[in-house]
DNA sequence: ACCTGAACACCGTTCAAGT
DNA sequence: ACCTGAACACCGTTCAAGT
């Protein structure tokens, strides 16, 4: 009888199982995860997963976490809250638009796990320090989060991508189909498909920041 | 044999079809959506479907671009594009936050419908014509449209509602289990059960429109 | 304690057969 | 032209049986 050393080496735990899960949402999108295909990939049948893990929800619940324990939270600075808020909403855009399916699944799950609520305690915290009353806060809150979410579905959305043949195949062919009646979305795509994601991403961010300065004064 | 007068009356019909997803899906959530019991809804077997709609795919495509229909166009008001824009946006806040399922699938999905593309160059329209260069269209268009599918994500996210005895039990024991870890979020978490979310969309609505003006002067 | 095969109740979709 | 039953290739999950 011949033992698997690479099963016996690295056994199956909660925290692989959620790392390969993300693995293959990567790299073959999230309708392509599921527990008979993790199984497999991790060299096990799907039924092995329910003793280390809930059920697929647990897995997809573990998946978000660990996009938010990728993002970190935001390090007092000494008050200069701009440059807190901004590193960590970057960072955030980045990690979400780093996994198609992190968008999708963020906005159809509840966003209960401890990362996510870290990240949200500690970014409430710098803007406290910073002076700022509650109410002006959870007006930031809302302002900077939905900036930060509806970023990274813009940038991972994939009807004007830039990087394949496909993508321009696909511009081209939306361009014929619908050019001549959107006139003014004819003009814009070019610069859809060519702008830098980091900078538009800032020039939001910039302006809804300083917009928040000035409501305090 | 005896005649059903009411298969008759209204017949199978794509519109009709995609009118029924949407229904079911607004009852009974966008994972019950499924062919048959979309067809049991229409008292027809599911097969029958295939008949008027591409597929599955084809009727979620076809809810999606409802919503943009839905939505409308911004109209021209005499240069007035700030409150142009505000409606419009405002609108489609409204609009996809009356779905729950409007958020995760648009995100989930491309967007290249007609009823998308129209409110998208009819929007650009308002700005160009107000005399705004594309360069700072292009700007605007991504600020705005993610300000609304953003906050549009906050508002139908159900971590924090208030609307049900449901939703202050789900909150109560999320304050047990995290509260005294997450303090900021403890005293945020009043603030986001009681606020109005209109009032809060239209403050960072605000602050953006008034932003991207202060850029053009 | 962990893994597995068989089974259950579902999916979307195809296709030949009916009318 | 439209509807249907049977079938196919999938799902997530349970559970008794194995080691």
């Amino acid at each position: 009888m011949t033992v698997d050393e690479t099963t016996l080496r690295t056994p199956l735990t909660r925290k692989r199982i959620i790392e390969a899960a993300v693995e293959l949402a990567d790299e073959q999108g999230i309708e392509a995860l599921s527990m008979r295909k993790l199984g497999h990939a991790l060299g096990v049948e799907a039924m092995s997963l329910y003793n280390h893990v809930g059920g697929k929800d647990d897995i997809l619940d573990g998946m978000v976490d660990g996009l938010f324990a990728e993002i970190g939270v935001p390090l007092p600075n000494g008050g200069d809250w701009k440059s807190a808020v901004t590193e960590t909403a970057t960072r955030a855009k980045d990690v979400f638009a780093a996994h198609s399916w992190a968008v999708p699944l963020i906005t159809s799950r509840e966003l209960t796990g401890p990362s996510a609520f870290a990240l949200m305690d500690r970014t409430l915290g710098v803007l406290l320090d910073a002076g700022y009353p509650m109410d002006l806060v959870h007006h930031a809150w809302h302002v900077i989060s939905s900036h930060v979410m509806g970023y990274a579905f813009q940038e991972t959305s994939s009807t004007w991508g830039k990087d394949s043949d496909h993508d321009h195949a696909k511009a081209d062919a939306l361009l014929r189909e619908y050019g001549e009646q959107f006139p003014n979305v004819a003009k814009l795509v070019p610069h859809l498909m060519e702008c830098s994601h980091d900078e538009e991403f800032q020039f939001g961010l910039d302006i809804i920041l300083s917009g928040i300065e000035a409501r305090l004064s």
